[in-house]
DNA sequence: CGTACTAGTCTTTTT
DNA sequence: GACTAGTACG
């Protein structure tokens, strides 16, 4: 029985509505999830609700995955059957049932932006379109701009009348679309708008839905676009119990196609609708809450409200600013040092947020030098490595032969001799028969042009048709192995000899290890749903929170999460406000990295630190950059350390403590680099209203190099530490053979590099790491994995 | 057909 | 400064 008394008066209200239209409008930290959950769990203990009928949306994976935990705890029973998933996780179960109902396979393949771009750049090909004057990117933004409001590509051409460039882009529009649909594959957009249209034009399809979901939530609603709106709207048409929560003050993913609007207008698409504000909050310090009011009450485009706290005022705000960006760096690393030394600070309740994911590599690299553990969000996705996203298209080709971009992605790799002009030909026979590019290989022989190159391809299409036919099998742990041996990819690695290929190999054994844990959670583990399963993975739903560890990440990440230490670094005009918004004419945007700034504050509790450098290297340029104007905005009482002013807006210079910095001590070059010219910024800057100084300098020799850990592989990468101890995992991969037919000193035979002895053998997770050293000087010392390594005891 | 080098490109966040 | 894509050459 969940316990309503721990609600406050106004959390109250929101759960015991449960009929019609409801607004909940919930600031940060006023507890919003738990008045979701516990309006779920109202809904079923007191008004009778089927938990069947009770529908739970949310955008992140990882907002998905708390909120069941939490309902969970709250229902005990029946609770596995209300739907909660992220808008495309639910768009994806629709469509798995019903997509044949719009001419597509329910087998569809999801495309991430990468698949995308080369699906534009085949279009573009084909139309003949110069893609040096319209660039892939800016055709890509424009597409999903029109999904994103529901905009189709003979609408779009319309519209484009006489605009020359528009014309052009509706003309990829609609011929990507085309591909799309014969490669039966969607992009994450596609989910969301097809889903609409099945839901508009079948009847039948609509009032299955909405006779199913009586009870519908949104959590973040100021992050809905017009397509994902439009798909709520539809599906709670019907009972019209729909209750959508959020902030229009975080709103912060206009572009992506948020659409601000969709909250601030709530009302006037759902008349009837009743309104709640949560604005107590319980997460953060007075001061803290202060401050982010202040920043965000210079915005206009909002609905009013105040957040309030029965907390004390607690510490004062902390402010730094440093020389360069590398202090700023060091200043971070030191204090979070210092905090856990001296205060018995946890590192896991510490968080360093910035605005873009390139700020990241200089704090690590003094993280690595002071000892900081940490863990960094985001940044590359796993699944976007190159060695992961040539497995898996193995796996999408083997799973939908349809699939012509996964099929061309791996048809040469590892190389089997089959080039460009082959590529070409058999895609020229492809378009004239109008069949898929797969199919064109299977025919390669009636292909008059191809000659002889088709006995390259013939291997290629048994060795699929043989992975197809062994799948029900072996299943997919069976699979992967079997296609990294059958194609010798690890191999191909090895023989590449790049400085990164030890851990192309490690990533490639932790997609082993997915497949296998996803075979053991699930109870029917099919191909396509383990590739949809990853599709729809951010790194961000990985992270651990039971780690001692500092998370880094963007300003953008932290939405939703909460931390005791926040540093917040970067704080500069041109870096957060970030260039192209303080050049923009638009002012919307400045009120949206605004909004950015008040999400970033009230992520912390208890310890807020704001940090800023005089100058950083941008893309290989020297910027100096006056203190953020969202900095200027906190009353300067709420602020320790020395305080810009309204009254004098000039450049705030903080004296660092008298003390000599000990984090300077290893750093040699710093008394030795020559004197860079250094602006008089505080007359620059009420000079010319903060304009931003991008001076090119050219003077004196970079950090850099002496900075560069010399570890090859400081990066802890959440998700793979994550992996490794999902449970399960040990159980059903082979342990290594746990004896290997070979120990330390023996001689063994590798068969690409020839005989060799073995120097150590370490104890891995799930395998052997076994160093060798090769005869044959070319080879020299290498590391392997036993699993792969098939080496030989001579 | 494959490799090695060069030139151009960077927003900014995510499913 | 770093990365990627495209091109020229072997």
């Amino acid at each position: 029985m969940a316990n309503y008394d721990v609600l406050n008066d106004m959390q109250k209200e929101a759960v015991f509505q449960t009929k019609g239209p409801l607004l909940i409008l919930a600031g940060a930290g006023s507890g919003k999830t738990r008045a979701i959950t516990h309006r779920i769990a109202y809904l079923i203990e007191n008004c009778g609700v089927n938990p069947w009928n009770i529908l739970a949306i949310t955008f992140t994976n990882k907002a998905a995955g708390e909120m069941r935990e939490r309902v969970d705890g709250l229902v005990g029973f029946g609770s596995e059957s209300i739907w909660v998933a992220t808008f495309h996780a639910t768009c994806v179960r629709i469509l798995r049932r019903y997509a044949d109902r719009i001419g597509y396979d329910t087998n569809f393949t999801i495309y991430d932006s990468d698949d995308q771009k080369t699906v534009i750049k085949e279009v573009c090909k084909k139309l003949q379109i110069d893609t040096k004057m319209l660039k892939e990117r800016t055709i890509m933004g424009a597409i999903s701009a029109a999904k994103d409001a529901l905009i189709d590509p003979l609408t779009y051409q319309m519209e484009a009348m006489g605009d020359f460039q528009k014309s052009k882009i509706a003309m990829v529009y609609a011929e990507y679309q085309r591909t799309m649909r014969s490669n039966n594959a969607m992009d994450f957009d596609d989910l969301i708008c097809n889903t609409v249209e099945l839901l508009r034009t079948d009847g039948e399809v609509l009032a299955n839905y909405q006779n199913r979901f009586e009870y519908i939530m949104v959590d973040e609603y100021q992050d809905t676009n017009t397509a994902q709106f439009e798909l709520i709207r539809l599906l709670a048409g019907g009972k019209r119990n729909l209750c959508v929560v959020g902030d229009d003050d975080q709103s912060i993913y206009k572009f992506r196609g948020a659409n601000i609007r969709n909250i601030l207008d709530f009302e006037l698409h759902y008349p009837d609708a009743t309104v709640v504000k949560l604005e107590q909050n319980y997460r953060s310090t007075g001061n803290i809450l202060d401050a982010a009011n202040a920043v965000i009450g210079n915005n206009t485009a909002r609905k009013e409200k105040a957040l309030w706290t029965e907390q004390d005022a607690g510490e004062k705000i902390h402010f730094k600013q440093l020389d360069t960006a590398f202090e700023e760096a060091d200043f971070i690393a030191y204090d979070i040092g210092r905090k856990h030394r001296k205060l018995g600070m946890r590192f896991g309740d510490a968080a360093v947020l910035y605005r873009t994911n390139a700020q990241a590599r200089l704090i690590e690299e003094q993280f690595i030098r002071e000892g900081i553990p940490y863990n960094v969000v985001g940044g590359v996705n796993f699944y976007s490595r190159k060695e992961i996203k040539d497995l898996l298209a193995y796996l999408k080709t083997i799973d939908n032969g349809r699939d012509d971009v996964a099929v061309k992605r791996i048809i040469n790799v590892p190389r089997r001799g089959i080039g460009a002009t082959t590529i070409a030909k058999i895609q020229q026979y492809a378009d004239d028969e109008g069949i898929s590019f797969y199919d064109a290989l299977c025919e390669c022989e009636d292909i008059a042009s191809i000659g002889k190159a088709a006995s390259k391809i013939k291997p290629f299409v048994t060795m699929i048709q043989v992975f197809r036919s062994k799948l029900p099998i072996y299943g997919l742990e069976g699979l992967i192995k079997d296609v990294i041996e059958t194609t010798g990819y690890v191999e191909m690695i090895e023989a590449e000899d790049e400085e990164d290929g030890q851990m192309r190999i490690e990533n490639i054994d932790e997609l082993i290890s997915k497949m296998v844990s996803f075979e053991q959670e699930n109870e029917e583990p099919t191909l396509s749903t383990l590739l949809e399963e990853i599709a729809l993975v951010a790194d961000i739903d990985s992270a651990d929170e039971n780690d001692d560890r500092v998370l880094l990440m963007t300003l953008h990440s932290a939405k939703g999460l909460e931390f005791e230490h926040v540093y917040l670094a970067g704080m500069e005009d041109g870096v957060f406000p970030g260039f192209m918004t303080i050049t923009s004419d638009d002012k919307t945007e400045l009120e949206e990295e605004r909004r950015l700034c008040y999400v970033g504050i009230t992520r912390a509790k208890q310890d807020l630190t704001l940090l800023c450098a005089k100058s950083r290297m941008v893309r290989g340029e020297t910027q100096y950059n006056p203190v953020s104007r969202f900095l200027k905005e906190i009353p300067t009482n709420l602020i320790d350390g020395v305080v810009p002013t309204y009254k004098n807006p000039g450049y705030a210079t903080y004296e660092p403590d008298a003390k000599p910095l000990h984090m300077f001590k290893q750093k040699p070059f710093y008394q030795t680099m020559a004197p860079q010219p250094q602006p008089d910024v505080v007359s620059n800057s009420t000079a010319k209203n903060f304009g931003l100084h991008n001076t090119n300098t050219t003077a004196g020799p970079r950090p850099k190099a002496s900075v560069k850990p010399k570890v090859t592989q400081p990066q802890v990468k959440p998700f793979i530490s994550k992996m490794t101890e999902l449970p399960g995992v040990s159980k059903g991969m082979p342990q290594g053979g746990g004896a290997l037919p070979y120990g330390v000193g023996d001689r063994v035979r590798h068969v690409k590099f020839g005989e060799g002895q073995v120097l150590s053998i370490e104890e891995g997770n799930r395998d052997h790491k076994v160093t060798v050293l090769f005869d044959d000087a070319q080879y020299g010392q290498k590391i392997m994995y036993a699993l792969f390594a098939k080496l030989e005891k001579i």
